[in-house]
DNA sequence: CTCGGTGCAAAGGGTTTGCATACAT
DNA sequence: ATGTATGCAAACCCTTTGCACCGAG
């Protein structure tokens, strides 16, 4: 990741990355990006979004994560990390990355190299966990 | 899972529940399914192939993967297990359910209640490893 | 001036759905 | 006879892309 030097930078490109940044831990789609960063840009479209996430992922800048949902989120922390869904109100949560050797036992046992991981873990969170259904 | 019982035993979901459990662990798309199905019953339609696969997801008789790509994977497999990934030649393997309290350790100290993962491993499998890229 | 970025709009792929018909029960 | 499952086709959703213009360098 970064040959990010070699971009233009664009009112575009910035905006959408403060509106990922802004986000908290709210793993938003790129539908709400473009909303957020068309009402500081109204003439961006949804096509430049999409390019600019990508760019920004692939400089390392932001991450993109899937959820088993048909769409795909962005995630202002970029490293390698896990993710906590509940499957009551539909917090997400970052949670710190599980080290690879505490899961790549089996893989590494079959004679694979494991060289990354996504882990979602599924559940009630905080919130929701003391309450009936 | 399991309202099995009030189902119509068609040929086509009958067929479409074979084609899975046939598919060894490829893992195919529901694309690869149609294709096999309709050279049983060449009459079946993609609609059909999708409501045959979730009800017998919804039966726990298959499983649904969600492998990081746009489309949706089906697994002869319905048990929740983990999938180790090849990004070299795309080959895709079920593993072993990791234990939850391996994976859930920064999630329960968070005070969220954990019921289920899934998990993903990246990387070279047996049969890459060794050669140079 | 250059060429990468933008906006628009259309196409794309995977999946879902409304409807009339067929068929398992 | 009843009502679920089917086939067809259109709609859907998210995402990508071709093209002419714009604007950062």
């Amino acid at each position: 990741m970064g040959a990010e030097a070699q971009r233009r930078r664009t009112r575009q490109l910035a905006c959408v990355l403060e509106a990922v940044r802004a986000s908290g831990n709210e793993h938003p789609s790129a539908d709400r990006i473009f909303a957020r960063v068309r009402a500081v840009v109204p003439t961006i479209s949804l096509g430049t979004v999409y390019r600019n996430l990508h760019r920004l992922a692939a400089d390392g800048r932001i991450g993109i994560v899937h959820l088993g949902e048909r769409l795909a989120r962005f995630d202002p922390t970029p490293g390698g990390h896990d993710h906590f869904v509940c499957e009551q109100c539909g917090h997400i949560e970052d949670l710190p990355a599980t080290p690879l050797d505490v899961e790549a036992g089996a893989a590494r046992q079959a004679g694979h190299e494991v060289t990354g991981h996504a882990l979602v873990l599924y559940g009630r969170c905080r919130t929701c966990g003391t309450e009936t259904p």
